[in-house]
DNA sequence: CCAGAAGTGGTCACTGTGTCCACTTACATC
DNA sequence: GATGTAAGTGGACACAGTGACCACTTCTGG
Protein backbone atom coordinates (compact mmCIF):
# COMPACT_ATOMS: atom_id res chain seq x y z
CA UNK A 1 0.00 0.00 0.00
CA UNK A 2 2.59 2.11 -0.11
CA UNK A 3 3.45 3.24 -3.98
CA UNK A 4 4.52 6.34 -4.26
CA UNK A 5 4.08 6.31 -8.54
CA UNK A 6 0.56 6.44 -10.44
CA UNK A 7 -1.02 9.14 -8.11
CA UNK A 8 -4.96 8.72 -8.21
CA UNK A 9 -6.50 12.12 -8.71
CA UNK A 10 -8.09 12.36 -11.61
CA UNK A 11 -11.01 9.71 -11.95
CA UNK A 12 -13.92 9.37 -13.03
CA UNK A 13 -14.78 6.20 -11.20
CA UNK A 14 -15.09 5.87 -7.45
CA UNK A 15 -12.57 3.06 -6.59
CA UNK A 16 -12.56 1.35 -3.49
CA UNK A 17 -9.31 1.42 -1.76
CA UNK A 18 -8.92 -2.02 0.21
CA UNK A 19 -7.86 -1.75 3.65
CA UNK A 20 -10.40 1.29 4.38
CA UNK A 21 -12.61 -1.18 5.10
CA UNK A 22 -11.80 -1.87 9.23
CA UNK A 23 -10.46 0.67 10.13
CA UNK A 24 -13.34 3.28 10.86
CA UNK A 25 -11.42 3.10 14.05
CA UNK A 26 -13.69 3.58 17.22
CA UNK A 27 -17.28 2.83 17.10
CA UNK A 28 -18.70 5.26 18.81
CA UNK A 29 -22.34 5.89 18.40
CA UNK A 30 -21.91 9.60 16.66
CA UNK A 31 -18.68 10.05 15.28
CA UNK A 32 -17.47 13.35 17.40
CA UNK A 33 -15.73 15.99 15.86
CA UNK A 34 -12.48 15.15 16.79
CA UNK A 35 -10.72 13.10 14.01
CA UNK A 36 -9.93 9.77 14.99
CA UNK A 37 -6.76 9.28 14.85
CA UNK A 38 -4.53 8.37 11.37
CA UNK A 39 -2.13 6.21 13.07
CA UNK A 40 -2.75 2.83 14.45
CA UNK A 41 -1.17 1.44 16.71
CA UNK A 42 1.17 -1.54 16.07
CA UNK A 43 -0.12 -4.04 17.93
CA UNK A 44 -3.78 -3.37 16.58
CA UNK A 45 -2.10 -3.94 13.46
CA UNK A 46 -0.99 -7.12 14.16
CA UNK A 47 -4.19 -8.38 15.45
CA UNK A 48 -6.03 -6.85 12.62
CA UNK A 49 -3.91 -9.00 10.24
CA UNK A 50 -4.82 -11.84 12.61
CA UNK A 51 -8.10 -11.32 12.61
CA UNK A 52 -8.27 -11.39 8.51
CA UNK A 53 -5.79 -14.18 8.27
CA UNK A 54 -8.19 -16.35 10.34
CA UNK A 55 -11.05 -15.07 8.87
CA UNK A 56 -9.72 -15.82 5.77
CA UNK A 57 -9.30 -19.36 6.80
CA UNK A 58 -12.73 -19.72 8.01
CA UNK A 59 -14.50 -18.58 5.66
CA UNK A 60 -12.66 -20.85 3.00
CA UNK A 61 -13.52 -24.21 5.08
CA UNK A 62 -17.20 -23.55 6.67
CA UNK A 63 -19.79 -25.45 4.60
CA UNK A 64 -22.28 -22.45 4.52
CA UNK A 65 -20.16 -18.95 5.15
CA UNK A 66 -23.34 -17.65 6.02
CA UNK A 67 -22.79 -19.41 9.59
CA UNK A 68 -19.57 -17.93 10.15
CA UNK A 69 -19.77 -16.77 13.93
CA UNK A 70 -18.22 -13.10 15.38
CA UNK A 71 -17.14 -15.85 18.51
CA UNK A 72 -15.80 -18.53 15.88
CA UNK A 73 -13.69 -15.87 14.37
CA UNK A 74 -12.54 -14.11 17.43
CA UNK A 75 -11.37 -17.71 19.31
CA UNK A 76 -9.68 -19.03 15.78
CA UNK A 77 -7.43 -15.46 15.71
CA UNK A 78 -6.70 -15.86 19.54
CA UNK A 79 -8.52 -12.57 19.97
CA UNK A 80 -10.93 -11.41 22.86
CA UNK A 81 -14.23 -10.47 21.12
CA UNK A 82 -14.16 -7.16 22.10
CA UNK A 83 -10.94 -6.87 20.14
CA UNK A 84 -13.39 -7.71 17.19
CA UNK A 85 -16.07 -5.85 17.56
CA UNK A 86 -14.28 -2.32 17.83
CA UNK A 87 -13.27 -2.77 14.01
CA UNK A 88 -16.05 -5.53 12.37
CA UNK A 89 -19.78 -5.51 13.11
CA UNK A 90 -20.55 -8.55 12.22
CA UNK A 91 -19.20 -11.49 9.93
CA UNK A 92 -20.04 -9.87 6.65
CA UNK A 93 -18.12 -6.84 7.59
CA UNK A 94 -14.99 -9.33 7.49
CA UNK A 95 -15.58 -10.85 5.02
CA UNK A 96 -16.07 -7.59 2.78
CA UNK A 97 -12.61 -6.45 3.80
CA UNK A 98 -11.19 -9.59 2.79
CA UNK A 99 -13.05 -9.57 -0.72
CA UNK A 100 -12.05 -6.00 -1.37
CA UNK A 101 -8.43 -6.87 -0.78
CA UNK A 102 -8.95 -9.49 -3.88
CA UNK A 103 -11.63 -7.18 -6.22
CA UNK A 104 -8.92 -4.14 -5.90
CA UNK A 105 -6.86 -5.69 -8.57
CA UNK A 106 -9.24 -6.01 -10.75
CA UNK A 107 -10.70 -2.60 -10.96
CA UNK A 108 -6.94 -1.43 -11.62
CA UNK A 109 -7.08 -3.76 -14.64
CA UNK A 110 -10.52 -2.03 -15.62
CA UNK A 111 -9.25 1.48 -15.25
CA UNK A 112 -5.51 1.18 -16.57
CA UNK A 113 -4.93 -2.60 -18.06
CA UNK A 114 -4.83 -3.23 -21.80
CA UNK A 115 -8.03 -4.41 -23.42
CA UNK A 116 -10.66 -5.83 -24.07
CA UNK A 117 -11.36 -5.86 -20.00
CA UNK A 118 -9.34 -2.44 -20.18
CA UNK A 119 -9.99 1.00 -22.24
CA UNK A 120 -9.91 0.48 -26.01
CA UNK A 121 -12.41 -2.30 -27.11
CA UNK A 122 -15.63 -2.13 -27.99
CA UNK A 123 -18.60 -1.66 -25.05
CA UNK A 124 -19.72 -5.68 -26.09
CA UNK A 125 -15.91 -7.16 -25.94
CA UNK A 126 -15.20 -5.21 -22.32
CA UNK A 127 -18.70 -5.91 -20.73
CA UNK A 128 -17.72 -9.61 -21.66
CA UNK A 129 -14.55 -9.34 -20.31
CA UNK A 130 -15.79 -7.73 -17.19
CA UNK A 131 -18.54 -10.69 -16.63
CA UNK A 132 -15.96 -13.28 -17.55
CA UNK A 133 -13.53 -11.70 -14.62
CA UNK A 134 -15.97 -11.72 -12.23
CA UNK A 135 -16.76 -15.25 -13.04
CA UNK A 136 -13.06 -15.86 -12.18
CA UNK A 137 -13.64 -13.77 -9.02
CA UNK A 138 -16.54 -15.79 -7.58
CA UNK A 139 -15.34 -19.01 -8.19
CA UNK A 140 -12.07 -18.83 -6.50
CA UNK A 141 -13.36 -16.60 -3.55
CA UNK A 142 -17.39 -18.05 -3.56
CA UNK A 143 -17.10 -18.20 -0.40
CA UNK A 144 -15.94 -14.55 1.10
CA UNK A 145 -18.71 -13.45 -1.28
CA UNK A 146 -21.53 -15.66 0.34
CA UNK A 147 -20.47 -14.27 3.39
CA UNK A 148 -20.55 -10.45 2.54
CA UNK A 149 -23.88 -10.89 1.68
CA UNK A 150 -25.18 -11.75 4.84
CA UNK A 151 -24.81 -8.49 7.14
CA UNK A 152 -27.36 -5.59 7.11
CA UNK A 153 -25.65 -3.85 4.31
CA UNK A 154 -26.36 -5.60 1.18
CA UNK A 155 -24.94 -4.19 -1.87
CA UNK A 156 -22.63 -2.59 0.17
CA UNK A 157 -19.55 -4.85 -0.84
CA UNK A 158 -17.29 -2.14 -1.16
CA UNK A 159 -16.76 -2.53 -4.53
CA UNK A 160 -19.92 -2.66 -5.93
CA UNK A 161 -20.33 1.01 -6.64
CA UNK A 162 -17.39 0.94 -8.97
CA UNK A 163 -18.94 -1.91 -10.96
CA UNK A 164 -22.26 -0.39 -11.18
CA UNK A 165 -20.14 2.37 -12.67
CA UNK A 166 -18.70 0.80 -15.16
CA UNK A 167 -21.55 -1.33 -16.47
CA UNK A 168 -23.47 1.88 -16.67
CA UNK A 169 -20.92 3.60 -18.71
CA UNK A 170 -20.87 0.43 -20.93
CA UNK A 171 -24.06 0.18 -21.55
CA UNK A 172 -24.80 3.99 -22.24
CA UNK A 173 -22.17 3.37 -24.58
CA UNK A 174 -24.06 0.81 -26.19
CA UNK A 175 -26.98 2.69 -26.65
CA UNK A 176 -29.03 1.13 -23.92
CA UNK A 177 -31.86 4.17 -22.98
CA UNK A 178 -31.59 3.79 -19.39
CA UNK A 179 -28.36 2.64 -18.96
CA UNK A 180 -28.79 3.74 -14.71
CA UNK A 181 -31.95 1.60 -14.57
CA UNK A 182 -30.69 -0.99 -16.70
CA UNK A 183 -27.21 -1.52 -14.78
CA UNK A 184 -28.60 -3.16 -11.62
CA UNK A 185 -30.29 -5.82 -13.87
CA UNK A 186 -26.79 -6.60 -15.72
CA UNK A 187 -25.14 -6.71 -12.55
CA UNK A 188 -28.03 -9.17 -11.10
CA UNK A 189 -26.50 -12.73 -12.52
CA UNK A 190 -23.37 -11.79 -11.06
CA UNK A 191 -25.16 -12.30 -7.22
CA UNK A 192 -22.89 -14.60 -5.55
CA UNK A 193 -25.96 -16.39 -4.80
CA UNK A 194 -26.91 -16.93 -8.47
CA UNK A 195 -23.16 -18.54 -9.18
CA UNK A 196 -23.36 -20.55 -6.26
CA UNK A 197 -27.03 -21.99 -7.29
CA UNK A 198 -25.99 -22.43 -11.51
CA UNK A 199 -22.39 -23.71 -9.88
CA UNK A 200 -23.00 -26.15 -7.10
CA UNK A 201 -26.71 -26.93 -7.06
CA UNK A 202 -26.65 -27.65 -10.49
CA UNK A 203 -23.48 -28.86 -11.16
CA UNK A 204 -22.81 -26.33 -14.56
CA UNK A 205 -19.04 -25.95 -14.91
CA UNK A 206 -17.44 -22.58 -14.95
CA UNK A 207 -16.45 -22.27 -18.46
CA UNK A 208 -20.55 -22.60 -19.30
CA UNK A 209 -21.73 -20.14 -16.65
CA UNK A 210 -18.70 -17.69 -18.57
CA UNK A 211 -20.23 -18.78 -21.89
CA UNK A 212 -23.65 -17.72 -20.94
CA UNK A 213 -22.09 -14.58 -20.01
CA UNK A 214 -20.69 -13.59 -22.97
CA UNK A 215 -23.84 -14.57 -24.92
CA UNK A 216 -25.47 -11.88 -22.19
CA UNK A 217 -22.77 -9.60 -22.56
CA UNK A 218 -23.19 -9.62 -26.39
CA UNK A 219 -27.11 -9.37 -26.38
CA UNK A 220 -27.26 -6.56 -24.10
CA UNK A 221 -24.69 -4.19 -25.67
CA UNK A 222 -26.15 -5.49 -29.16
CA UNK A 223 -23.03 -6.86 -30.38
CA UNK B 1 -58.95 -26.64 -2.58
CA UNK B 2 -62.06 -28.63 -4.00
CA UNK B 3 -62.15 -27.59 -7.47
CA UNK B 4 -63.45 -30.48 -9.37
CA UNK B 5 -63.18 -29.10 -12.83
CA UNK B 6 -59.85 -28.63 -14.79
CA UNK B 7 -57.87 -31.81 -14.33
CA UNK B 8 -54.45 -30.95 -14.12
CA UNK B 9 -52.85 -34.11 -16.17
CA UNK B 10 -51.20 -33.69 -18.94
CA UNK B 11 -48.66 -31.00 -17.70
CA UNK B 12 -45.19 -29.18 -18.98
CA UNK B 13 -44.38 -27.32 -16.73
CA UNK B 14 -43.68 -27.98 -12.57
CA UNK B 15 -46.57 -26.25 -11.19
CA UNK B 16 -46.41 -25.44 -7.50
CA UNK B 17 -49.43 -26.31 -5.59
CA UNK B 18 -49.97 -23.28 -2.59
CA UNK B 19 -51.18 -24.77 0.11
CA UNK B 20 -48.77 -28.28 0.03
CA UNK B 21 -45.96 -26.32 1.98
CA UNK B 22 -46.66 -25.97 5.70
CA UNK B 23 -48.14 -29.50 5.69
CA UNK B 24 -45.42 -31.56 4.77
CA UNK B 25 -46.76 -32.81 8.29
CA UNK B 26 -44.52 -34.33 11.04
CA UNK B 27 -40.99 -32.69 11.24
CA UNK B 28 -39.92 -36.56 11.73
CA UNK B 29 -36.29 -36.76 11.02
CA UNK B 30 -36.42 -40.00 8.84
CA UNK B 31 -39.80 -39.75 7.27
CA UNK B 32 -41.25 -43.34 7.53
CA UNK B 33 -42.22 -45.21 5.53
CA UNK B 34 -46.08 -45.22 6.91
CA UNK B 35 -47.31 -41.81 4.62
CA UNK B 36 -48.42 -38.94 6.85
CA UNK B 37 -52.06 -38.98 7.01
CA UNK B 38 -53.86 -37.16 4.46
CA UNK B 39 -56.54 -35.53 6.02
CA UNK B 40 -55.73 -32.67 8.56
CA UNK B 41 -57.65 -32.04 11.94
CA UNK B 42 -60.28 -28.92 11.92
CA UNK B 43 -58.28 -27.36 14.83
CA UNK B 44 -54.89 -27.99 13.26
CA UNK B 45 -56.71 -26.05 10.15
CA UNK B 46 -57.45 -23.57 11.84
CA UNK B 47 -54.50 -22.42 13.62
CA UNK B 48 -52.63 -22.86 10.42
CA UNK B 49 -55.02 -20.01 9.41
CA UNK B 50 -54.57 -17.78 12.24
CA UNK B 51 -50.60 -18.53 11.89
CA UNK B 52 -50.70 -17.38 7.93
CA UNK B 53 -53.14 -14.56 8.85
CA UNK B 54 -50.76 -13.23 11.36
CA UNK B 55 -47.51 -13.87 9.94
CA UNK B 56 -49.17 -11.75 6.63
CA UNK B 57 -49.55 -8.91 8.82
CA UNK B 58 -46.39 -9.26 10.59
CA UNK B 59 -44.14 -9.36 7.40
CA UNK B 60 -46.08 -6.64 5.39
CA UNK B 61 -45.32 -4.62 8.86
CA UNK B 62 -41.71 -5.27 9.57
CA UNK B 63 -38.78 -2.72 8.46
CA UNK B 64 -36.93 -5.32 7.79
CA UNK B 65 -38.42 -8.94 6.98
CA UNK B 66 -35.56 -11.33 7.50
CA UNK B 67 -35.74 -10.30 11.28
CA UNK B 68 -39.23 -11.75 11.33
CA UNK B 69 -38.73 -14.54 14.50
CA UNK B 70 -40.60 -18.26 15.25
CA UNK B 71 -41.37 -16.26 18.97
CA UNK B 72 -43.23 -13.40 17.47
CA UNK B 73 -45.20 -15.14 15.19
CA UNK B 74 -46.45 -17.36 17.57
CA UNK B 75 -47.00 -14.98 20.35
CA UNK B 76 -49.30 -13.30 17.28
CA UNK B 77 -51.26 -15.89 16.41
CA UNK B 78 -51.90 -16.81 19.54
CA UNK B 79 -50.44 -20.70 19.11
CA UNK B 80 -47.14 -21.92 21.32
CA UNK B 81 -44.15 -22.30 19.62
CA UNK B 82 -44.22 -26.39 19.40
CA UNK B 83 -47.06 -25.68 17.47
CA UNK B 84 -45.83 -23.73 14.83
CA UNK B 85 -42.35 -25.76 14.36
CA UNK B 86 -44.79 -28.55 13.86
CA UNK B 87 -45.51 -27.12 10.31
CA UNK B 88 -42.70 -24.74 9.40
CA UNK B 89 -38.82 -25.04 10.41
CA UNK B 90 -38.48 -21.19 10.16
CA UNK B 91 -40.07 -17.98 8.94
CA UNK B 92 -38.48 -18.22 5.54
CA UNK B 93 -40.25 -21.12 5.05
CA UNK B 94 -44.13 -19.39 5.72
CA UNK B 95 -43.17 -16.44 3.98
CA UNK B 96 -42.43 -18.77 1.33
CA UNK B 97 -46.28 -20.70 1.72
CA UNK B 98 -47.56 -17.15 1.67
CA UNK B 99 -45.89 -16.14 -1.20
CA UNK B 100 -46.80 -19.78 -2.85
CA UNK B 101 -50.70 -18.42 -2.77
CA UNK B 102 -50.02 -14.98 -4.68
CA UNK B 103 -47.62 -16.34 -6.84
CA UNK B 104 -50.08 -19.36 -8.13
CA UNK B 105 -52.47 -17.03 -9.55
CA UNK B 106 -49.64 -16.11 -12.41
CA UNK B 107 -49.24 -19.53 -12.73
CA UNK B 108 -52.32 -19.80 -13.96
CA UNK B 109 -52.25 -16.71 -16.21
CA UNK B 110 -49.31 -17.94 -18.05
CA UNK B 111 -50.40 -21.41 -18.74
CA UNK B 112 -53.70 -20.91 -20.14
CA UNK B 113 -54.59 -17.13 -19.46
CA UNK B 114 -54.19 -14.69 -22.86
CA UNK B 115 -51.70 -13.35 -24.64
CA UNK B 116 -49.16 -11.75 -24.07
CA UNK B 117 -48.79 -13.49 -20.53
CA UNK B 118 -50.01 -16.71 -21.07
CA UNK B 119 -49.61 -19.01 -24.53
CA UNK B 120 -49.73 -17.62 -27.89
CA UNK B 121 -47.46 -14.47 -28.19
CA UNK B 122 -44.09 -14.03 -29.28
CA UNK B 123 -40.97 -15.25 -26.78
CA UNK B 124 -39.87 -11.38 -26.43
CA UNK B 125 -43.65 -10.36 -25.84
CA UNK B 126 -44.00 -13.12 -23.27
CA UNK B 127 -40.74 -12.23 -21.42
CA UNK B 128 -41.61 -8.79 -21.38
CA UNK B 129 -44.76 -9.46 -19.74
CA UNK B 130 -43.77 -12.10 -17.41
CA UNK B 131 -41.28 -9.50 -16.32
CA UNK B 132 -43.82 -6.93 -15.66
CA UNK B 133 -45.98 -9.04 -13.65
CA UNK B 134 -43.20 -10.04 -11.60
CA UNK B 135 -42.51 -6.43 -10.66
CA UNK B 136 -45.59 -6.08 -10.02
CA UNK B 137 -46.25 -9.09 -7.93
CA UNK B 138 -42.86 -7.69 -5.89
CA UNK B 139 -44.18 -4.17 -5.53
CA UNK B 140 -46.94 -6.05 -4.09
CA UNK B 141 -45.33 -8.60 -1.51
CA UNK B 142 -41.74 -7.34 -1.64
CA UNK B 143 -41.49 -7.98 2.31
CA UNK B 144 -42.80 -11.74 1.96
CA UNK B 145 -39.81 -12.23 -1.12
CA UNK B 146 -37.59 -10.85 1.11
CA UNK B 147 -38.33 -13.01 4.45
CA UNK B 148 -38.45 -15.88 1.83
CA UNK B 149 -34.66 -15.31 1.11
CA UNK B 150 -33.86 -15.58 4.87
CA UNK B 151 -33.77 -19.51 5.22
CA UNK B 152 -31.20 -22.18 4.36
CA UNK B 153 -33.14 -23.79 1.07
CA UNK B 154 -32.45 -20.55 -1.34
CA UNK B 155 -34.09 -20.49 -4.74
CA UNK B 156 -36.31 -22.92 -3.09
CA UNK B 157 -39.36 -20.51 -3.34
CA UNK B 158 -41.57 -23.56 -4.44
CA UNK B 159 -42.60 -21.61 -7.76
CA UNK B 160 -39.07 -20.89 -8.74
CA UNK B 161 -39.04 -24.17 -10.40
CA UNK B 162 -42.08 -22.60 -12.38
CA UNK B 163 -40.62 -19.42 -13.40
CA UNK B 164 -37.10 -21.33 -14.57
CA UNK B 165 -38.96 -23.85 -16.39
CA UNK B 166 -41.12 -20.95 -18.10
CA UNK B 167 -37.98 -18.64 -19.37
CA UNK B 168 -36.01 -21.64 -19.94
CA UNK B 169 -38.41 -22.31 -23.34
CA UNK B 170 -39.05 -18.68 -24.03
CA UNK B 171 -34.71 -18.64 -24.62
CA UNK B 172 -35.41 -21.98 -26.19
CA UNK B 173 -37.93 -20.41 -28.72
CA UNK B 174 -35.87 -17.35 -28.76
CA UNK B 175 -32.68 -19.78 -30.37
CA UNK B 176 -30.74 -18.91 -27.34
CA UNK B 177 -27.66 -21.14 -27.52
CA UNK B 178 -27.71 -22.37 -24.14
CA UNK B 179 -30.84 -21.92 -22.49
CA UNK B 180 -30.34 -24.49 -19.91
CA UNK B 181 -27.90 -21.70 -18.72
CA UNK B 182 -28.56 -18.73 -19.32
CA UNK B 183 -32.30 -18.95 -17.60
CA UNK B 184 -30.77 -18.43 -14.34
CA UNK B 185 -29.50 -15.11 -15.33
CA UNK B 186 -32.56 -14.35 -17.22
CA UNK B 187 -33.93 -14.50 -13.89
CA UNK B 188 -31.32 -13.13 -11.40
CA UNK B 189 -32.73 -9.46 -12.25
CA UNK B 190 -35.74 -10.33 -10.34
CA UNK B 191 -34.47 -11.37 -7.48
CA UNK B 192 -36.12 -9.46 -4.47
CA UNK B 193 -33.18 -8.11 -3.14
CA UNK B 194 -32.17 -6.80 -6.40
CA UNK B 195 -35.53 -5.56 -6.84
CA UNK B 196 -35.28 -3.57 -2.93
CA UNK B 197 -32.82 -2.07 -4.02
CA UNK B 198 -33.21 -0.51 -7.12
CA UNK B 199 -36.91 0.69 -5.90
CA UNK B 200 -35.87 1.84 -2.43
CA UNK B 201 -32.60 2.21 -1.62
CA UNK B 202 -31.67 3.86 -5.46
CA UNK B 203 -35.73 5.20 -5.60
CA UNK B 204 -36.36 4.15 -8.92
CA UNK B 205 -40.23 4.04 -9.72
CA UNK B 206 -41.77 0.75 -10.31
CA UNK B 207 -42.68 1.92 -14.03
CA UNK B 208 -39.08 2.47 -14.40
CA UNK B 209 -37.85 -1.00 -13.40
CA UNK B 210 -40.78 -2.29 -15.50
CA UNK B 211 -39.35 -0.53 -18.64
CA UNK B 212 -35.87 -1.46 -17.86
CA UNK B 213 -37.03 -5.06 -17.76
CA UNK B 214 -39.44 -4.54 -21.07
CA UNK B 215 -35.64 -3.49 -22.61
CA UNK B 216 -33.94 -6.61 -21.33
CA UNK B 217 -36.29 -8.93 -22.59
CA UNK B 218 -36.14 -7.32 -25.70
CA UNK B 219 -32.81 -8.01 -26.09
CA UNK B 220 -32.54 -11.41 -24.38
CA UNK B 221 -35.34 -12.57 -26.91
CA UNK B 222 -33.28 -10.67 -30.28
CA UNK B 223 -36.84 -8.52 -30.64
C1' DC C 1 -69.06 -43.51 23.35
C1' DC C 2 -64.29 -44.06 23.70
C1' DA C 3 -59.43 -45.44 22.59
C1' DG C 4 -55.72 -43.74 20.60
C1' DA C 5 -53.66 -40.74 17.49
C1' DA C 6 -52.91 -35.95 16.42
C1' DG C 7 -52.25 -31.63 18.18
C1' DT C 8 -50.79 -28.21 21.79
C1' DG C 9 -48.16 -25.07 24.82
C1' DG C 10 -45.03 -24.31 28.68
C1' DT C 11 -40.26 -25.21 29.85
C1' DC C 12 -35.32 -26.17 29.37
C1' DA C 13 -30.58 -26.06 27.93
C1' DC C 14 -27.87 -23.92 24.62
C1' DT C 15 -25.68 -20.63 21.31
C1' DG C 16 -24.55 -16.22 19.70
C1' DT C 17 -24.99 -11.30 20.45
C1' DG C 18 -23.59 -6.76 21.77
C1' DT C 19 -22.05 -3.91 25.53
C1' DC C 20 -19.45 -2.78 29.56
C1' DC C 21 -15.47 -2.11 32.37
C1' DA C 22 -11.25 -2.90 34.71
C1' DC C 23 -6.76 -3.98 33.21
C1' DT C 24 -2.65 -3.75 29.95
C1' DT C 25 0.28 -1.96 26.43
C1' DA C 26 2.37 1.11 23.03
C1' DC C 27 4.09 5.41 22.02
C1' DA C 28 4.79 10.59 22.36
C1' DT C 29 6.94 13.60 25.25
C1' DC C 30 10.09 15.08 28.21
C1' DG D 1 15.29 5.94 29.55
C1' DA D 2 11.22 7.10 32.48
C1' DT D 3 6.44 8.08 32.37
C1' DG D 4 1.51 9.75 31.57
C1' DT D 5 -2.19 8.79 28.88
C1' DA D 6 -5.15 7.25 25.55
C1' DA D 7 -5.77 3.31 22.57
C1' DG D 8 -6.32 -1.36 22.85
C1' DT D 9 -7.73 -5.73 25.07
C1' DG D 10 -10.32 -9.71 26.97
C1' DG D 11 -13.43 -11.69 30.22
C1' DA D 12 -18.09 -11.16 32.08
C1' DC D 13 -22.92 -10.16 31.80
C1' DA D 14 -27.68 -9.78 30.41
C1' DC D 15 -30.52 -10.85 26.72
C1' DA D 16 -32.92 -12.89 22.73
C1' DG D 17 -33.98 -16.66 19.81
C1' DT D 18 -33.61 -21.54 18.98
C1' DG D 19 -35.08 -26.23 18.68
C1' DA D 20 -36.44 -30.19 21.23
C1' DC D 21 -39.02 -32.46 24.98
C1' DC D 22 -43.02 -33.99 27.34
C1' DA D 23 -47.16 -33.99 29.96
C1' DC D 24 -51.64 -32.63 28.83
C1' DT D 25 -55.79 -31.79 25.75
C1' DT D 26 -58.73 -32.37 21.82
C1' DC D 27 -60.42 -34.42 17.81
C1' DT D 28 -62.25 -38.26 15.13
C1' DG D 29 -62.99 -43.07 13.23
C1' DG D 30 -65.00 -47.23 14.47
Amino acid sequence: MSDGASPRAARELPVFEPGSAGRSLPQVKQPPVKQPPVKERADAARNRARVLAAAERIFATRDDPREVTMDEIARAAGVGRATLYRRFPDPASIAVALLDQHEFELQEQILRGPPPLGPGASPGDRLAAFYAAMAELLERHLPLALGAETGKARFATGAYGFWRAHVRVLLAEAGAPDPEAAVDAALAPLSPEVYEYTRHTLGHSKDRITASLTWLARRLTGD
